[in-house]
RNA sequence: GGCGCUAUCGUCUAGGGGUUAGGACGGAAGAUUCUCAAUCUUCAAACCCGGGUUCGAUUCCCGGUAGCGCUACCA
């Protein structure tokens, strides 16, 4: 191990995901409040992989982690270190434990150990491994392990007493040795277990703050005791209460969506996103403060806004978060992400410029939910070649007449020297007084005719926008609708 | 089962020994009439239950209940 020589004023976090090939939803809230803590107290985030656990760690696994924190623009300043790197450290720290006398050499196998506690709890009695091998004398277990006798490592757990910690959130939790049993430290195949490895990585990476969910709650009681028989300072643990799904249970795959990149998919903005997640658990001191960007909630987080008690998931608040921010984004910011979306449609937008396309987002997106809205909804007013919905037909333009109007109407408009949406209003109203019909008619049948939607903009913004000839061939091709 | 944690509108939450219990999302109604998923206005909606402490508890304490978590040679 390194020696400690950071100054105590450095706060250092880590997010420490096991590599399950994606990001989900509460593993993304837990690196965010790691990621908020951080940075409003200018402290270094290290990101360490666990992945102890062989089998279930792959390179794809840790890509599909690191895809989904760049999405949510969360970085880092260290790593990312490898647990299944560190291997030596975890066996030495253990190997001092035994030497210590906290720790000893267990040499039941599991199927033994399993087969034992099943047989207690059917006989009603403690599930807890039985302590059998902490009474094999040290050095009688020595020589067995001299010989090449298959042992794991144990944590030998004081029989009577306390162990308690002050938790950031909840205040100090106690729990009764009696309750904890000799937990593995070292399997018998020589590798750490998850307690075993995150304290002496946090030890070693001199972590200050444990920031984490609050399923870990009931695991901190071991891994206290595992910092003292290491001799090592307790860090400032904090853990977050946990997110649900909408029926309360714990979030999962039933619930849809638990890899954040659905909700990239789903045309979300990291942004939006981001501002959502730190509200599920987090209030800043003004509790009427919700729309926030990152500078905000960099500059109000704290522990002391975190609540207890679990947050259920509520795909509703997190769409409306979506569109704020999709209207109060500035187009040329919003456009690179849109034209991800055109390039899925493969829609080629007709504007020649990116002001021109940015002109056209702005008129837009006061009515967009999400950024797949620009390549399907509002598809008319990029592309030539668009879908009209027949909803709106039938609503709005359903009567023979009122097409004929239209393509009539059409003529008048391609005369005009003028194309602005007051010279646009103008010749429409004019139109409809002379044909003795409601402006009102002409202007929703031409929106249909225009957008193929029956939801848009001013109609006459929308004329503008598009353009004199564009405008004409749409309405010309109304009877074809 | 044991242990731990939690409990305010449907949801996210504020508050806190005496309040008309506040805000936001969602919902309902209305306005606008150029549509609405835009905008504006209005409304409905909560302190889990039972004891105790107290002049007074939603707030503090205890118990119950419920939910969640942990209880692996997973993390």
């Amino acid at each position: 191990m390194t020696s400690n020589s950071l100054p105590e004023s450095i706060p250092r976090l880590r997010f420490a995901p096991s590599p399950t090939g994606y990001l989900h939803v509460g593993g993304a809230r837990t690196a965010l409040f790691n990621w908020l803590f951080a940075r409003h107290y200018r402290g270094t985030l290290v990101l360490r992989i666990e992945d102890t656990d062989v089998e279930r760690s792959t390179a794809e696994m840790v890509e599909g982690i690191l895809v989904g924190l760049r999405w949510l623009g969360i970085d880092w300043d260290e790593g990312p270190y490898f647990q299944s790197q560190r291997m030596d450290l975890y066996r030495e720290a253990a190997q001092r434990l035994v030497e210590s006398g906290h720790a000893y050499y267990c040499f039941c196998t599991r199927e033994e150990s399993e087969q034992r506690r099943a047989q207690a709890q059917a006989e009603g009695g403690d599930p807890q491994y039985d302590r059998k091998c902490r009474a094999i004398p040290p050095e009688q277990a020595k020589a067995r392990r001299d010989a090449g006798e298959a042992a794991a490592i144990r944590f030998a757990v004081p029989e009577s007493g306390g162990t308690f910690f002050d938790d950031a959130v909840f205040g100090r939790v106690e729990f009764a040795n009696s309750e904890l049993e000799d937990f593995v430290l070292l399997r018998s195949d020589g590798g750490p277990t998850y307690h075993l490895s995150v304290v002496v990585d946090d030890i070693d990476m001199h972590m200050t703050h444990i920031l984490r969910g609050a399923d870990h709650l009931s695991n901190t009681p071991k891994q206290v005791m595992l910092y003292q028989a290491l001799g090592a300072p307790l860090p400032v643990f904090a853990h977050v209460p946990l997110i649900l799904g909408p029926d309360k249970t714990r979030l999962s795959k039933r619930h849809g969506a638990t890899s954040v990149i659905a909700y990239k998919e789903e045309g979300i903005v990291p942004e939006a996103f981001r501002n959502f997640l730190a509200l599920l658990g987090w209030t800043p001191p003004d509790s009427s403060q919700e729309l926030m960007d990152d500078r905000a909630m960099i500059d109000l987080f704290d522990l002391s806004g975190i609540a207890k008690s679990n947050a259920i998931f509520d795909r509703g608040k997190l769409d409306w978060f979506n569109t704020e921010y999709i209207r109060a984004c500035p187009a040329v910011q919003l456009l690179p992400l849109i034209e991800e979306e055109w390039k899925k449609v493969d829609l080629i937008p007709f504007q020649t410029s990116r002001d021109a396309m940015a002109a056209t987002v702005d008129l837009v997106k006061p009515r967009a939910r999400n950024l797949k809205d620009f390549a399907t909804l509002f598809r008319a007013y990029f592309s030539d070649s668009f879908d009209v919905d027949p909803v709106a037909v039938q609503k709005f333009l359903k009567d023979n007449a009122v097409r004929e109007m239209l393509v009539d109407l059409a003529s008048h408009y391609e005369q005009e020297t003028e194309f602005s949406e007051a010279s646009t209003e103008k010749v429409l109203r004019e139109f409809a007084a002379h044909k003795n019909v409601k402006a009102g008619l002409l202007i929703n049948a031409a929106r249909v005719a225009l957008t193929g939607q029956g939801v848009a903009p001013s109609l006459f913004a929308v004329m503008a926008n598009l353009g004199q000839e564009r405008t004409v061939a749409r309405l010309k091709n109304a009877t074809n609708l």
